[in-house]
DNA sequence: ATTTCATCCTGGAGGC
DNA sequence: TGCCTCCAGGATGAAA
């Protein structure tokens, strides 16, 4: 599910809401989903976190961060269909709870995964500055620079291989963030076949894809993500960006520049949307 | 060294 | 109503 946007708006909805609150309790309902050094110790996490207090909420491609004042972050890769939801316990009991934050006074955190892909990892001694590598070392994949912000030059290092341009862009140790919505997104705007061999873009092609990439993702996260069926945001509001798609699950509807029906493929074993006329292969 | 592919899960949609 | 198949915003480890 959540891509590099819609992470982005679940980590500003918990900056706003959870920054310096203190955590009376942290019940881990389903350990299967902690991983790394606490995933057999995960009771000795939560009775380390109880009494801490949040300070800070960070990003990292689609890892969402949340740091306190304890010596543990709590790091969660979100998977398909994991979720942040703020709500009282009262107001209705959910389903697929995984794990929840009680703060003291009055406000609950839950996390949610129907799917349970999602995972938690209790991070000691992470930072801004050493994130990369720790997370390497806690046996996190590595992540390549954030879609958004990658350099010309830098971009054409992560060309210089002949897979399929589609299946470079969703290789997080090459480029963080994107995902099957958003990779599909960028090659219509950047008019580029999905198929395309990334050592066979001119340095032209390999720019406008870059610039694409940025605007897409800054564009999404402006409207606050893209809603299929799961993703809400930390208030359970759905994204403003489906409707903004231009081919990401548009089978069969007309292209909105030129009317073609959009076409589905399988690359990488991901379904693949693009427009036959305006990605033209070559 | 790269790259592909099955697998981990649940639930909704659509066909018969 | 039930049963079947297909599909889904991801990541990973084994195999080729």
């Amino acid at each position: 599910m959540p891509e590099l946007p819609e992470v982005e708006n679940i980590a500003a909805g918990l900056r706003k809401e959870i920054i310096g609150q203190g955590i009376r309790e942290l019940v881990i309902r389903n350990p299967a989903i902690v991983k790394g050094s606490y995933q057999r110790s995960w009771r000795k996490a939560a009775g380390q976190l109880a009494g801490g207090r949040i300070t800070k909420v960070s990003r990292r491609a689609k890892r969402l961060i949340i740091y306190t004042d304890k010596e543990l972050a709590i790091l969660v890769q979100l998977g398909m269909t994991g979720k942040f939801l703020l709500y009282e316990p009262e107001e209705e009991s959910q389903k697929h709870v995984r794990f929840s934050i009680k703060f003291y006074g009055d406000k609950y955190l839950w996390y949610l995964d129907v799917r349970r892909f999602g995972r938690v990892w209790f991070m000691e001694g992470l930072t801004e500055e050493n994130m990369d590598e720790v997370m390497e070392q806690a046996g996190l994949g590595k992540l390549g620079p954030e879609s958004d912000s990658i350099q010309t030059k830098e971009f054409q290092e992560i060309l210089s291989c002949k897979r399929p341009v589609k299946s470079l862009l969703l290789d997080q140790a090459k480029i963080g963030g994107l995902g099957n919505i958003y990779a599909d997104e960028s090659l219509f705007m950047a008019r580029i076949y999905p198929g395309t061999r990334a050592n066979k873009l001119n340095s032209m092609q390999a720019n406008v894809l870059r610039k694409s990439i940025r605007a897409v993702i800054r564009k999404a996260i402006a409207h606050g993500g893209t809603t299929f069926s799961d993703f809400r945001n930390v208030y359970g509001d759905k994204g403003g960006f489906r409707k903004l798609l231009k081919v990401y699950q548009r089978t069969g509807e007309p292209c909105r520049k030129c009317k073609t029906a959009i076409e589905r493929i399988q690359i990488g074993g991901r379904s693949t949307h693009f427009c036959p006329k305006c990605q033209v292969k070559k």
